[in-house]
DNA sequence: ATGCAGATTATGTTCGAACATCCTCTCGAT
DNA sequence: ATCGAGAGGATGTTCGAACATAATCTGCAT
């Protein structure tokens, strides 16, 4: 918050192991490997241009973010995808979320009311993708839209609220992008979002909790409803065009 | 829940870095490494007879945990304590526990309820340690208590949620053994407890969620006023000592 | 043809050495 | 006396090879 050090940080405190981890975690939730994938080490190791050494950090830090799964002796594979885990994670999100979002209201100060300008501002400005292709435009709107709700509950006073939040909200992310194959969004659909956002940031700075957090769950239901349609029609197509169930 | 597979698991599916991330975890937690410590992997390589390969790859999980820091180039320390991670730790943790426990309570089966009274029972039957040099009491007294409160929350229904509940009474639970060098405890303090958890418990199987959320927030609002009683003794006690902060 | 034992290959795990970076101590100049 | 440059040691990082385990294939017996 507030102003960062101007130091530019060109020193690179980074070590191999931390970049890795990053592009993984990165690749693993933008939804290049595929969920139940196996992660052999020789083929990272060729994907990415590491040694096996850093690899192994990384894959064991991810291993706690619960993004990859670990079976001694069997190697690492991407931490499947599930109907159930994803009703979990979004119910739980929209607990935190709004719970924090309620507390940021509380506390925030003109910092934080600028901050969630900004990002709104930055997050319309987003050019929208035309296909999942696209994969640069896609990053750059979920990093925007990510942002945005950061902004929200930024000023909650509590990091391991804000932790766990992000913790789930990267989770979700990785359901949004490995199920929206097509970009079904109707115009509609996309302008109540819009509207979502516009309408969440404003009762925020207004203060007025009840309608921000009731936005913020309306808004989190409807995104929730049409990942778990894709889910199952992606499910379905899957298991109509061959028995494989991922494993 | 349930029954437990058959399996004895006697083939080891283990590593090196599997076994070295448990024990790591568990001294952490315990204690038995000093909050800032540098984590030298000479040092724990000949503490714990481990090659570093295996060591980096237990403290990288640990950085995910938030039980150990790193940074580039300068190596891993012991997760720092501080006033205001203990407030955030437990203001969050009665939060979401309560919540848990409300969940458990609206879905637990017969055999959540047994569970609970089991490990109700096997934590009053716990022998209390007359020190805290008395490591093993202490660590089976923990593991009771630990097992207890779990069970009271098992049946939430919701992995994300325990998942998270397990990670704030881990850090919790690092907080309250650090702080507590003497056993400071009362014979009326420690009566109040165990009056609590026998509350929660049969309020919880009662179904009276009210009244098993109001005390358990009780039995956590005490908990953490002992702690942070105790913790500003110590600190006010180092500063006197010595200038050292624990830097 | 089927099923099983042994051999072969693929893969994950661990170690030790080479390399890079950071920290500390010394020494000399101001 | 203070500060800074440079040398030396300590420590963290990465790689490649040796080792252990799991998966696959082969061929023989039924």
């Amino acid at each position: 918050m507030s102003l960062q050090p101007v130091a530019t940080n060109d020193d690179d405190a980074t070590t191999l192991g931390i970049e890795i981890y990053a592009r993984l975690r990165r690749d693993l939730i933008a939804g290049h490997h595929k969920p139940g994938e196996r992660l052999r080490f020789r083929q990272l190791s060729a994907a990415y241009s590491v040694g096996i050494a850093p690899l192994r950090e990384a894959l064991s830090r991810l291993v706690s973010d619960q993004l990859v799964r670990f079976e001694g002796h069997r190697g690492y594979t991407v931490a499947p995808l599930s109907l159930s885990d994803l009703n979990d994670l979004c119910a739980l999100r929209t607990d935190l979320s709004c719970n924090a979002l309620r507390r940021s209201i509380a506390q925030g100060d003109e910092d934080w009311e600028a901050e969630i300008l900004a990002a709104l501002h930055r997050l319309e400005r987003a050019p929208l993708p035309h296909s999942v292709e696209d994969r640069k435009t896609v990053d750059e709107w979920e990093q925007r839209h990510d942002r945005f709700h950061y902004s929200l509950i930024a000023a909650c006073g509590s990091p391991w609220l804000l932790h766990f939040c992000g913790a789930l909200s990267d989770h979700f992310q990785r359901y949004r992008r490995a199920v929206i194959v097509v970009t079904s969004s109707s115009e509609a659909l996309l302008k109540r979002v819009r509207e979502q956002h516009r309408t969440v940031a404003e009762a925020a700075i207004a203060r007025d909790a009840e309608r921000a957090t009731t936005v913020l769950a309306e808004h989190f239901r409807g995104s929730v409803e049409v990942v778990i349609r894709n889910y199952e029609e992606v499910s379905r197509s899957l298991s109509a065009g061959n028995g494989d169930d991922g494993r």
